[in-house]
DNA sequence: GTTTAATCTGGCATAAATTGGCATAGGATG
DNA sequence: CATCCTATGCCAATTTATGCCAGATTAAAC
């Protein structure tokens, strides 16, 4: 499972490392080197090609006419991305992501277990200091309502 | 499947290159190269002939009598051309289509699935900046749904 | 603490994709 | 039949993606 923060840069036609963990879990688990990178919120999330797959493949069966389902399938199927790992364990973000996310030097890589979210770091760090206490106790109620 | 967003530029002639990546699933997937793009809402909605065939074939066993499925499917079917994708990689999107979307200089193309999506690029900004929090959270409910 | 290995980053060279332009072909119109 | 408009094919310039090499940095091993 994807653990941990990473802090890495982008090149300026938009490559960047995969942190080797990320690499390893992907490969171990799921068998392979490419990733699904799509829009969320204020960040991306990469999941790993077989991962992703499920998603799609669960989405297919929608009804592809219903509102709620076009909304999604833009916004989400929409930005999403294959990037495969290169022989230097990098991926390529395309623009239309990094623009999304205002990437552009530095970005920030979180394990999410089955996913990983990649932040620019400025916007991060601006997300990370509002979630705050207050947030933070909120999600210690769920977990221990959870049995943790 | 389509997936994936590309922002390129219509010729004056209203020629535009097919993503790579949409031109590759059509050929893989469908065995064609081939598109039916048709005026939908907002937008033009572009499907592999085979895949319109299917949908054809669906819509010959509708009820014919329902009024609202027979404008819906003038609608749909009455915009629907062909254009085959030519050497260098592109379609041409005939004017009557073009003037529908509004789209003039330059698109957005957005892989969904079994179609992809043509918007004029400045009104898919502004679908895109509307598409704010409520919108993502219903999507986000059917992601949840599926277990993701 | 030094050596070794692995990871990350920047740069360059090549390949592929995208776009603009021009010339010709084909139809429609008067 | 001449004229106009649009469609189509092809070339060339530009931009973007990809592969590979090498230095810099970090982590691991001895």
């Amino acid at each position: 499972m994807f653990r941990g923060r990473y802090e890495h840069t982008v090149t300026d036609t938009g490559r960047v490392s995969v942190p080797a963990k990320f690499r390893e879990v992907c490969k171990d688990k799921y068998g392979d080197e490419t990733f699904v990178v799509t829009n969320f919120d204020r960040c991306l999330i990469a999941y790993p090609l077989k991962e992703w797959n499920r998603i799609e493949n669960k989405v297919a069966e929608l009804p592809q006419f219903r509102k709620d389902v076009i909304s999604f399938l833009r916004y989400l199927m929409g930005g999403a991305v294959d990037c495969p790992i290169d022989n230097q364990g990098r991926i390529l973000i395309p623009q239309t992501l990094r623009k999304h996310a205002k990437i552009n030097k530095e970005l920030v890589m979180i394990g999410m277990l089955t996913r990983i979210e990649i932040w620019s770091k400025e916007i991060w760090y601006e997300e990370e200091s509002k979630m705050a206490y207050e947030e933070f106790k909120k999600s210690s109620e769920i977990l221990a309502n959870q049995g943790l």
